[in-house]
DNA sequence: ATCATCCATTCGTTGGTACAAATCCATCGA
DNA sequence: TCGATGGATTTGTACCAACGAATGGATGAT
């Protein structure tokens, strides 16, 4: 069996993973500079900057001129998707995402901006559109302490929201759902699809998110009492945000 | 307000990534050749490499000696979480992910390692065990058409389970859930936790992990009757092939 | 005391060179 | 016909050099 030679910049690489892990950088700590790491490992400047450019990928430290390497520390908030089929609390009805961040104690505020379009072919086949069918679209951009946290475009039937509060620029403090109810088209079902991958140029700029950092992309379809499809619902969650929670089965 | 130079490898990653996006390269297709892009570009290697790389890590495309660099493709497998509580299909009762699997028409396979061991700290404390307590671990490398595809660790608590079916090692064809079952310790309740992050080494070599792809964590933690927890599973889900889907409200 | 300015440090970008490793493919030999 | 071999191509690793950009902190001015 043929042991291959780990390349120089993996074996840096391995050792720095290795002081992360083992917790002599701890979160916020500042790794040897370039130039240290370089007569330390007795490697050119370009060998340890592939090392570290590793460590970046893996979304373990950031890097910044003059700042240094810096380890990175995460905490997520938890979300409960299924909370939005439920009765909300008594009191003042809350659109969920602010409802779920004021629980936590931190500020929530958006930028919202609506909009009708010809949806893009998998929107409109999830909201089983016909052919040249509009849909009314919410794009949220969603701020926790002001700091930019995810972004949540929702697509409405033209057809069925033209009329509505949905279709017309600005903030609806009740939600969305609670339209649709009054409209007559509570969704009673939900079907999520959740998956992963690594954000876009435009998803970079927008959440303001550091390298390394994949996102969860999470789609929900509401159907009403007809089972049609009423709402379609993208966010686009950066990964080391947000934790999401699903509670199954009988109390 | 200063408007930002892009890098040259910025901008030539860019119209790499326009190129993609609008078809020109569809998956599988070969890129241009760093020699190609160099003198299109008239820019040196490393700029070329350095475009390609962020393309890399975005899990757009791999690279590998004289192949070039090839678009990737996905597919996802579709995962139905919820259908683990529900009453299994008549006939022969399946493992889930098996199940699943072999509904597709492809080949399910696994490995399986079991141990009994003191949980790592976040095992124990969803597992509620209390301070030396142990745990049998029943650890499973999952492969579909002989390729890995994900693993999944199950956590019992070792009062539970150290006289049972799941303590040794081996298949069990029925699944764990069904012998917990029998033990008297069914679940009726789950939580399932879903995040995301990049792999680390030890996760990149066990599932074969090209660079830029994301894995999802899945983390269910069982409940019975009594609301002990009697299992705790962790699955690692490479993101460019798997797709969670939760189905909830009324039919 | 407070604010503006400057400098040194540290990462960021770009150019260059050389050789290694992997593998496709054509060619040759049995 | 089929397998072994070797050459050419393409990416991988590693080195060096130079200058740009950002910023923490010291210094100096008000």
């Amino acid at each position: 069996m043929k042991v291959a030679r780990p390349s120089l910049y993996q074996q840096v690489a391995s050792e720095l993973r290795r002081a992360i892990y083992s917790g002599d950088y701890g979160p916020g700590a500042q790794l040897p500079t370039e130039e240290e790491l370089r007569s330390r490992h007795g490697v050119s400047r370009n060998t340890v900057r592939l090392a570290v450019a590793e460590l970046v990928n893996e979304g373990l430290v950031t890097r910044a001129p003059r700042r240094g390497t810096i380890v990175r520390e995460r905490r997520a908030l938890l979300m409960h998707p299924q909370r939005e089929l439920e009765p909300q609390p008594t009191g003042v009805p809350r659109e969920a995402f602010a409802y779920a961040v004021s629980q936590e104690g931190r500020q929530p505020s958006q930028l919202i901006e609506v909009l009708t379009v010809k949806p893009a072919e998998d929107i409109a086949s999830r909201l089983e559109l016909d052919d040249g069918k509009l849909a009314v679209v919410r794009r949220r951009l969603r701020f926790v302490d002001g700091q930019p946290y995810n972004t949540n475009d929702s697509y409405f039937p033209h057809d069925l929201v033209a009329e509505s509060e949905i279709a017309r620029p600005g903030d609806i403090g009740r939600g969305a759902n609670r339209v649709l109810e009054e409209l007559g088209h509570a969704q009673i079902r939900v079907v999520d699809d959740i998956w992963a991958r690594m954000p876009n140029q435009a998803e970079v700029e927008r959440l303001q998110l550091e390298l390394g950092t994949p996102v969860v992309v999470y789609v929900r379809v509401g159907y009403d009492r007809e089972d049609t499809p009423v709402r379609v619902a993208v966010s686009v969650l950066p990964a080391d945000k947000h934790l999401i929670r699903y509670e199954l089965g009988s109390r």
